[in-house]
DNA sequence: TCCCAGGCCGTCG
DNA sequence: CGACGGCATGGG
């Protein structure tokens, strides 16, 4: 089995990485990790500071997990006040993947409204239900859909992928995309403002989806998207953001803050999002209040 | 049973 | 612009 050693200064948390929210193809095995990726049927497990994975090369393996980029540089410049102290020093080992895009536009299409466990389902139906087999192999597992699959795809079958009104939009995102070769490399090469316009344009696609799909797919760090977590988080923990109350305004806030890196900072501050929110008690008892572990809400800085 | 979830779309001031 | 209702589904 290939492995890869981490690089000591280089931290890399796979359970982290893979469970925060930000990719829905990934399940857990016994001990390790199992995931599609394209047509890749990848099994990857992390014992310290060795990964071994089956299923791509080292390359794929490295570039997909990020394990190139200096994350220490990185947090060091959005490190700057201790809320965010906070959700870095708790997350240590947290990376940005990239991912291929239509799974990720096409997963965060589906993703509206929803939580994270019902976002994983939709996914893993898309798969059964409209997916290639990935090979004989491995019978019962089955690709992510591509664009042309979805848009040709039998409406009871889509209809049966959990996907209520997010069916119609998806249809037709996939509809526009499987007849607009090249849009992944269009989009790669427009700065972040211009490619999220473009993405705009595509039916189910939000501020918030097209932020979440330049930051994970794309690799536009400086996007910073704002679900309703991050919405509680910046306005409770960040005074500036205290009476903001549009999408962009506190998107706007939190690029010029963190900087270039922006993406990263949101990342963090998602994965402490029942914490830094104020809602530990979130799905139990009443909810709200409770400031254990929190750091002062209104920090100096 | 209730409330909520990595929101978007159409519409109306 | 900004605000607001409707929307389908599942999880806790």
């Amino acid at each position: 089995m290939p492995s890869v050693i981490l690089a000591k200064d280089q931290p890399f948390d796979l359970d982290l990485s893979l469970s925060c929210g930000q990719v829905f193809g990934w399940e857990r095995e016994e001990t390790a990790w199992r995931g599609i990726v394209g047509q890749k049927l990848i099994r990857i497990v992390q014992k310290g500071d060795r990964l071994s994975f089956s299923g791509a090369d080292t390359g794929f393996i490295r570039y997909y997990f990020a394990l190139d980029v200096d994350l220490p540089e990185i947090l060091s410049s959005i490190d700057r006040d201790p809320v965010i102290h906070y959700a870095v020093s708790s997350c240590s080992g947290l990376r940005i993947i990239r991912q291929p895009p239509w799974e990720c536009l096409a997963s965060f299409i589906c993703a509206t409204y929803s939580n994270i466990p019902g976002i994983r389902k939709r996914v893993h139906l898309l798969c059964q239900n409209l997916g290639a087999p990935l090979s004989p192999e491995y019978p019962g597992l089955f690709s992510f859909p591509s664009p042309t699959a979805i848009a040709g795809a039998e409406t009871c079958m889509l209809s049966g992928c959990s996907l209520g009104y997010r069916a119609g939009y998806l249809r037709e995102t996939a509809r526009v995309l499987a007849a607009d070769t090249g849009w992944e490399e269009r989009i790669d090469a427009l700065s972040f403002p211009k490619a999220r316009a473009n993405l705009l344009r595509l039916k189910g696609v939000g501020k918030k989806v097209a932020d979440c799909v330049l930051l994970f797919a794309f690799g536009k760090w400086e996007s910073f998207p704002v679900d309703v977590w991050i919405e509680r988080i910046m306005t409770r923990c960040y005074p500036e953001c205290r009476d903001l109350r549009t999408y962009d305004k506190i998107s706007d806030f939190g690029r010029a803050y963190f900087g270039k890196y922006a993406g990263y900072a949101q990342e963090y501050l998602y994965c402490c999002r029942t914490v830094l929110a104020g809602r530990v008690d979130a799905g139990k008892g009443r909810g709200g209040g409770s400031n254990l572990y929190v750091p002062d809400s209104q920090p100096e800085r």
